[in-house]
DNA sequence: AATGAATGAGCCTTCATTCAT
DNA sequence: TATGAATGAAGGCTCATTCAT
């Protein structure tokens, strides 16, 4: 799978996005890989898009606004691809299980993604105004769909608030590839889904006979 | 409980600190109240503690530095208080209850700390390198070791790496206290701590009859 | 003469240089008039431009990089000067002369190429390093060049190295112009040459009959 | 030789000099050997010699009366070896000689002298008003003496202004030097004296029969 | 004789951003 | 659609220097 590999696949009748914004996308997603979003300046965005730094601002509102638009295609495109990714499978723990590897999965194919989500992006205040959050909160809703989707089918506890079930899934999630995406190691979705699974769904306490 | 409430109550005969050092740290602590880092100047700084610019980097070796040394304080703190709670208490499981009550009380009494943590220092890659990151993975190691003490007493699952145990405990944490963080809202270490632990310790599923 | 005059005369079709660029230029030309180098601030060329400081930085490396910019200027103009005054001179001496009356000649005309060639350049390592130090480089070569050209059709003594000559004949110019750059005292090329080339080509030593 | 090797040689009845002193121009000189003077910190300097900042301030008004007094250190032991090496010496040119090989001899034994006197001291306005520039003209007044002492007893010829002569010597010998400072590059004293005296004294136009 | 603590002043530099063309 | 030129605003940081002890 390669995100944002190109734009306009989803939606073959969007006219042409104009060449310099995408150039420019590009270019924020190939510093990343290898920088620190505040240690990126327009300059070397502009230099390394082919455009001028004023053409920055023809599209995007400023800097951070270029970083939003970016993490945005991530979360539209990952949004489609976990829609896929739950066709078809039945439980709410099925359907968590499978949540849970697309999750790890994604981050481990678009490190630059997960970097944004992780660490660049919640630094900022504005983050929580911007249009993409939204986008955030409503992943975060879908989870918690799923969860109170369990409790009703009784496959998850009614002990538990369902929100604190969220935050242990997510928290697990990023802490688990925290360390990958910051030092570059690498992320193995398969292996740590089982684990994460095992560990969330029955727990650590040793059951005695 | 109040961190960083003095700085030689552990220590009495400590050679005092220089007092210009003290009051610039705690000039940062109080900005950070209610102010991002990045938007801290050193001057706000420097005035805020009475002193000029140049004084921090007598003692700092840069703004980042500072920040830092601040987190290396809790952190200290947080050591010694850590310690002091787990005295007495008996089994491992029980122990990573009290760990998972400290760890979220000293985030719910100290906002800056938290927000340090969570947010601040671990966006740039300096921290990383930072001798007070090394107080961190200590921590991390210690809940490491409990876990493994868990796992030898039988009180805790032997089918699961500690590590992925840990990344759980910690991950949830962090998620469960992190909004609280950002957007300032109170964080309940009592029942967060219950409901965390019967998470974690018991799993979500639902356990037929 | 004036060098510096205005910068397209050479090169009519050239496209125009950035007026900023060129204010930047002469304001530092003019305030090395009456100060030294390390006691202008950036504020004051940018000042005394009419421009903003950042403007400095786009066109120019650094501070330091300015003043070697407005040196590099300083010896092309000199260079294509040189190449004239040489033009229709026969013999290596004759050559040597006209250029001792040149170099003297532009020193005395220009006071702020000879301060910053003879104080404020050499100081700086970065100097060395530099682009405009190859130019520097060139001329002594033409120097070297001619000496030898002088060698050859036995004008000039074989039994010394040429590039002793050379230290003597560039030594004897910059130490006789030195204190009127230092002190603003005249510098009257005529005399100096004659007396110079004297020495030089002469030799100290009162012959005996 | 090793001028500077320590301080009371020449007259040991003076009370011994303070040791900080001592110890702070040493430290002043060992970092002359790597580094460009402005480029070195009083910080820098404290610590190489094992004192505090504030203790340069005790025995010297600024960073610059430093130098100078580093300088004027230098100067002195090279007065009184001049004088010596002086003696016993018949006829100007011969004296002449030998003053050209001390000169020359001092600058390749004491490169950083030499770069005081030749890179360092000269760029700042300061040095002119010093008293050590003082010891410097006397030195050139020395060889003023000797060149007219010259004209006198008719070894040197009485056509040229001895002014000239000087200049022609000293900057000479400066340039010769010169790349020899700033490159580290090694100054061989016999030969370079053997053809600079050549070379003024006799002049590079090759006599025809 | 020497120091620890602190300062004043300002400097170079950076960077996001704008606007006329 | 895109650019070249220029800017505003501050910002971190350095360094020589002082003074009470």
């Amino acid at each position: 799978m390669q995100l944002l590999a190109n734009n306009f696949t989803k939606n073959p009748k969007t006219k042409p996005l104009p060449p310099g914004r995408v150039k420019i996308i590009q270019a924020l997603i190939s510093l990343l890989e290898h920088k620190e979003f505040n240690a990126i300046t327009t300059a070397e965005i502009a230099k390394r898009a082919g455009v001028t730094e004023a053409l920055i601002y023809k599209y995007f509102k400023d800097k951070r606004d270029l970083l939003h638009q970016v993490l945005r295609e991530y979360l539209e495109q990952y949004g489609v691809q976990l829609e896929h990714d739950l066709k078809g499978i039945k439980g709410a723990l099925n359907k968590l299980r499978k949540l849970i590897w697309s999750h790890i999965n994604v981050y481990a194919t678009n490190k630059v993604f997960a970097r944004i989500l992780l660490v660049e992006a919640r630094t900022h205040p504005d983050y929580y105004k911007s249009e993409t959050y939204n986008l955030v909160k409503q992943y975060s809703d879908t989870v918690l769909n799923l969860i109170e989707e369990g409790v009703l089918s009784e496959e998850i506890r009614d002990d538990l608030p369902p929100k604190v079930i969220r935050h242990g899934i997510l928290g697990s999630i990023e802490q688990i590839c925290f360390s990958g995406v910051i030092f570059g190691r690498e992320i193995s979705p398969d292996k740590l889904t089982e684990d994460l699974c095992e560990l969330l769904f029955k727990g650590i306490e040793r059951k005695r006979n």
